[in-house]
DNA sequence: TTACCCCTTTAACTTTCTTTAACAAGGGAA
DNA sequence: TTCCCTTGTTAAAGAAAGTTAAAGGGGTAA
């Protein structure tokens, strides 16, 4: 079994030793910096296949220190930790290429599954991007202009649903998790918003329907794959 | 990188040591000058990253200061600190290139948190500065003299609808915040001057729906980008 | 001073976007 | 199967933004 080589920066060595060692357990072979500027550090001295940056620590933040280790390495993933109440570090974080983050409190199991989920989607293919235009099928979607188009027939989307289509762009053909989707553009994944989010997902469909190869299926429990 | 260097100018000397000595608990290297002059005089002696000036100061005003240190360093994150009563003092300040403003007396917490937002926009993507000339699709735009040109037709804006489009312009095609924009150019960001907002963003639809590919795209609960 | 003009704000009404609610349908586990 | 939880769908409520017109206010010229 490969050992995957984690870095972890958190300030709060209660917890950042508590993250280590249940790591460890878990045949992670886990850094831990203090802080945002021994991370940075650290991080061109080893091979690290995975980051976990807390997003408030003192001299260097998450946010700063993702940006430079974006720099160094673009396509690590990243997983951020930080309070339910920063709610403009969450977006920031989403606009940095954040991978996932977590809301503190969270539980071990949940952290575990995320790492998972995180590995297993780099291993296959690339992090999907941010393009600027993609191909749905024989629509064509312009996320910045907002507008989908079938033959040459542009429909305005909503913001809700654009930011949504995206998403499930990004991860075409694969699963689009319903908590990582309700994080990235509801920022809060209660049970409102994810109702709300069921609302625009039938939306999608309906502005999806011309084209019948294009599907958004429903994965039941976990979230939702576009096909095309 | 290491710890962030703060130059305060800050004439009550109460005042200043609060901060000085919490903005220090906050592992940031603070520098406290009692007045405008000797802040000058220090500024060129450090690297400073940002600057915190109280507007009312003798010898030398925070605002003639802030001008005197953007002629050194055109970049460097300025926050003002002024009484609430002085909008004319807040209005010069955004002229003069702030990038933000706090009115007294505020919380230690707000500080700090307008100075983490200050920081961590300008070590991303930096706000677009200032330009003496835009262009926006087919259209010219001079904000010095407030004039918007189509095809060699020149339309003389008001000062509002000058202001907004520059800011506009310095965020084209990412998103200008409702707040944001109303604190730069109306101060207040309350109810009333939000419609008013409304009213001028309608205006210069009107004005640049002379080029199909210019568009100001509303962002629902947050602003509006401005596509070209 | 008064009258006028220009800019900005206020007001009223309309439209659009998002969320909430209610009920129906489907899937998985015991 | 039955029960419970998730998802689908539609409508309506609620909030934000679009639009137009008119009122307010400050400055300038007669």
């Amino acid at each position: 079994m490969k050992i995957t080589k984690v870095l972890l920066a958190e300030d709060d060595s209660n917890l950042g030793m508590l993250l280590k060692d249940y790591l460890s357990v878990k045949n992670y072979d886990t850094t831990l910096l203090v802080n945002g500027l021994q991370a940075l550090e650290e991080f061109p001295r080893h091979q690290f296949e995975l980051c976990i940056l807390d997003i408030m620590m003192p001299e260097i933040d998450g946010l700063t220190l993702a940006r430079e280790i974006r720099k160094i390495n673009p396509s690590i993933p990243i997983i951020f930790l930080t309070a339910k109440s920063q709610k403009e570090d969450i977006l920031e974080g989403f606009r940095t290429g954040a991978d996932d983050y977590i809301t503190k409190p969270f539980s071990m199991e949940e952290l575990l599954y995320r790492i998972q989920a995180i590995l297993k989607r780099s291993a296959g293919s690339a992090v999907p991007r941010k393009e600027s235009m993609y191909t749905i099928g024989n629509y064509t979607f312009d996320p910045l202009k907002q507008v989908l188009s079938f033959d040459n027939q542009p429909v305005k989307l909503t913001t809700k649903e654009s930011e949504l289509l995206e998403l499930l762009c990004r991860h075409r053909n694969e699963i689009l998790e319903r908590n990582f989707a309700l994080k990235s553009i509801w920022i809060d994944d209660n049970y409102f918003n994810a109702r709300s989010m069921d609302v625009y997902i039938t939306r999608l469909r309906k502005y999806l329907k011309k084209d019948a190869s294009v599907k958004i299926l429903n994965v039941h429990g976990r979230g939702y794959k576009l096909l095309c």
